[in-house]
RNA sequence: GGUGAAGUAGCUCAGCCGGUUAGAGCGCGGCACUCAUAAUGCCGAGGUCGAGGGUUCGAGUCCCUCCUUCACUACCA
């Protein structure tokens, strides 16, 4: 097979925060993969690099009161020690902001605008005259122009879910300083995505079959989508942490056009570092001739910027664009997403600090992963069962059962094919040979279509035989005969049993390095020593046929995970951290925030719920995948586990009177509200229009969610929520919408707990 | 509500283009073994393959409806 020329990456991980276990997860998907494809010989060049630039960086820097610069260094500083933890075997790591980016950037960004792709515009946006610069949506925080709930975001309300422009909020005020915003007008580039050549090109490139079936349809679904695609906003103002954009003083490259970039940003400081040929892997041409390839490894959250933004951007500035997006899910932990805030999370660090080995993980991982875009659990027990029954108990333990004898009978000498052929022992009968180079051609296979769990399968598959036949063939009471059965007197019958004894053991070994074989790519640092073991060079898939003559003495290769290691890895201190960095270009995995059935009521046992909500909480959609602040912590939990009455008070409720109530227009089952809570009003929407006239609920008291996270709607922001108990759907029970009430004598504003 | 994915033993999951009594690992109950840093083997219990229809000689496997879960989305707060 002609070797493959390979340029792999993973997506760039925002430098505003360390690595989770989400990133691990899928470095150890990449690594994997590279590996096996080094194990064929493939020519691999695996980069990643840190996604430096964006306002919440540059904003970070500024509280902490450092640079951006110096603030980038010091997250970049701390990566080696994640990566080589877990071994994931980068060859270059680089940074967004770069000489390499820069120049680059600057021009893709100029070809781009002489293919008349770039078009610019004046928009109007708000603008923060204390701070000295324009604001992102999310940094701008007022009243909901449809509903006046209060403290929303600038780009939609998360009461009444009403979506607009921050220019409608009322009492605008900056979260940055406080101050009251200023609507200016600037100009902005955008990138013509809607062009129709820009539109065939996509249509054409999601339809390649490069893409996994559900990337593929998600792509379609927005290509050709009731709004299509719209021209992507490119630009942003001084001062912003990143690339200036040519001929165009204080403007710069928004963050996400930057990013994608750095993939080839760090390719070309690798290339510049080892003589490589950039253009071997970017120009299409030249890509072509010298037979190069480019495979992304992204998370779920970065769909959208990959499938779409990336390969036109690549397309149009003449580049050559990717060959694979091999997009994985994310990692939750028992069955949960993850959020250091709940203590849910599994830090990295920590799990190496403590003393896990990496490769208990990987092949945890590995096992659980295939190609499709499914979410991986981490489970505890599970991942116990599965570490310590398949490695240590069935995997290392063939090596450790079999090695003493051959040490101490055959001096380490292996037996030959001949001889285990004439003992009548050959693990897989006549066609041994055959039989195991289809499964290690299988395994590869598995490897190479990522799927992982398939490969673990068929090889533990293997190691189970393996078992079976030591247990049938006992080789200890070979080696007890052989040392004190005084029946073997006969020099003919003890060599009979000897040769037996010896093709047993060999067998074993011989198994043992395919396993090993097998194995390698997901744990290189047991392979490395299991190499050393039996005294083979690096394994590589084409030594399926070799086997091992002599071997080393034997020590063990690997221990059992114990319960300790999972109390420490759980057992974290009170999470100091705010919000987990979420979702930036590279980003991947992260739960910008925690979905959640929010169910306040405490079901008691009459089944009889107190507030079907269900909430979700706004998830990090691809579109604001940058906008990492905007993660919303929500603590929730499943609606059947308890929680401490710590979680409980989380929830702030309080007496409200109705002081307004009115239907929405266009909308079949809400109803606005306006609620006194003493400290003041608030608007809320709720659906409750099928059971209640507004009129009759003017002037009534009732109770409500105080610290819900506002709620951006279509007819406005809800800044909280009502309770009303109903059944079940399904549960049967009478319909209808039942509001509470407090009894008499309460008045707007009393804490109800 | 819409779209997509998924629902197979207590747990984690295999089951390819439909075909004999539905599988594995872990866990559980026995038994065996004692070479192996409690590791291994054998036997067993345990599943109406989410529910209901349909196509077919035959469906976990195809079609329809419904339910549930997850993701995205929405007039869910």
């Amino acid at each position: 097979m002609k070797p493959r020329r390979l340029f792999v990456t993973t997506a760039l991980p925002y430098a505003n925060g360390s690595f989770h276990i989400g990133h691990i997860m899928e470095y150890i998907q990449a690594d994997i993969w590279v590996r096996a494809q080094r194990m064929a010989g493939h020519e691999v060049h695996f980069i990643g690099a840190d996604d430096a630039h964006g306002a919440p960086i540059m904003l970070k820097a500024e509280a902490e009161g450092i640079t951006p610069e110096a603030l980038v260094a010091r997250i970049a500083a701390e990566r080696p020690r994640y990566l080589n933890g877990f071994h994931i075997q980068f060859d270059n790591w680089h940074s967004t902001h770069s000489a390499e980016n820069t120049t680059l950037s600057q021009g893709i960004y100029k070809r781009l605008k002489a293919a008349g792709f770039i078009s610019s515009r004046p928009v109007e946006q708000f603008y923060d005259p204390v701070k000295g610069m324009f604001l992102a949506d999310r940094y701008i925080k007022g009243e909901c122009p449809n509903c006046g709930a209060q403290d929303q975001y600038g780009d939609a309300c998360e009461n009444c879910s009403s979506v607009y422009p921050p220019t409608e909020l009322k009492n605008p005020r900056s979260t940055l300083t406080g101050a009251v915003p200023e609507l200016r007008s600037s100009d902005h580039f955008f990138f013509r995505l809607s062009d129709p050549q820009c539109i065939a090109f996509l249509r054409n490139w999601v339809n390649r079959g490069q893409l996994q079936p559900q990337v593929a349809n998600k792509a379609r679904e927005w290509l050709d989508g009731p709004q299509g695609l719209g021209d992507w906003d490119i630009s942003r103002d001084a001062p912003y942490f990143g690339i200036e954009i040519p001929d165009a003083p204080g403007k710069y490259f928004y963050v996400w056009l930057d990013a994608p970039i750095g993939y080839f940003a760090s390719l070309k400081n690798y290339c510049d570092r080892t003589g490589l040929d950039f253009a071997e892997f970017t120009d299409p041409e030249r890509a072509q001739a010298a037979g190069t390839e480019m495979i992304h490894f992204i998370g779920k959250d970065i769909i959208y910027f990959h499938t779409l933004f990336w390969p036109a951007m690549l397309q149009f500035a003449g580049y050559k664009v990717p060959d694979a997006i091999n997009v994985h899910g994310f990692i939750t932990v028992s069955g949960e997403k993850m959020s250091k805030s709940r203590g849910t999370g599994i830090s990295p660090l920590r799990y190496l600090d403590i003393g896990m080995n990496p490769e208990w993980l990987r092949y945890y991982i590995a096992a659980k992963l295939n190609a499709h875009v499914e979410d991986v659990d981490f489970n505890p027990d599970d991942f116990v069962a599965r570490v310590n029954a398949d490695l240590i108990g069935k995997y290392v333990n063939i090596a450790s059962r079999a090695a003493p004898f051959i040490t101490r009978h055959f001096n380490g000498q292996l037996a030959s094919p001949q001889a285990i052929e004439a003992a009548g022992v050959a693990l897989d009968g006549a066609d041994a040979a055959q039989t195991c180079t289809q499964m290690i051609e299988a395994v590869r296979e598995s490897y190479e279509t990522r799927e992982y769990g398939r490969a673990i399968r068929t090889t533990m598959a293997y190691a189970d035989r393996v078992n079976q036949y030591v247990d049938l063939h006992r080789p200890w009471e070979l080696a007890r005969r052989l040392e004190r059965d005084p029946a073997l007197a006969d020099p003919a019958a003890k060599a009979a049993v000897r040769a037996q004894l010896h093709a047993v053991c060999s067998e074993c070994l011989i198994a043992f390095h395919h396993l090993t074989l097998m194995l390698k790519p997901v744990l290189p640092a047991l392979a490395q020593a299991a190499e050393q073991f039996l005294q083979v060079g690096a394994l590589r898939w084409v030594d399926a046929d070799q086997r091992p003559q002599t071997i080393g003495q034997y020590s063990h290769l690997m221990s059992r995970v114990e319960s300790r290691h999972i109390d420490a890895l759980f057992d974290l201190p009170v999470a100091k951290e705010t919000p987990m960095p979420s979702s930036a270009p590279g980003s991947t995995a992260a739960p910008g925030a925690a979905t959640s059935a929010a169910t306040l009521a405490a079901a008691n046992e009459t089944n009889a719920p107190v507030a079907p909500a269900a909430a979700t909480a706004a998830a990090a959609s691809p579109a604001t995948a940058a906008a990492p602040d905007k993660a919303a912590v929500a603590g929730a939990s499943s609606a059947s586990a308890t929680i401490s009455i710590d979680e409980f008070s989380r929830v702030e409720l309080r007496v409200a009177r109705i002081v307004r109530a009115q239907a929405v227009e266009g909308a079949d089952k809400l109803l606005q509200l306006t609620l006194d809570i003493g400290s003041g009003t608030r608007n809320v929407f709720a659906g409750i229009k099928s059971a209640y006239d507004p009129a009759q609920l003017e002037g009534r008291l009732t109770v409500m969610v105080a610290n819900l996270a506002p709620r951006k709607m279509k007819f406005g922001l809800s800044e909280g929520m009502v309770l009303a108990a109903s059944s079940e759907p399904g549960a049967g029970g009478p319909a209808g919408i039942f509001l509470l009430s407090p009894d008499s004598g309460a008045v707007p504003g009393m804490r109800i707990k």
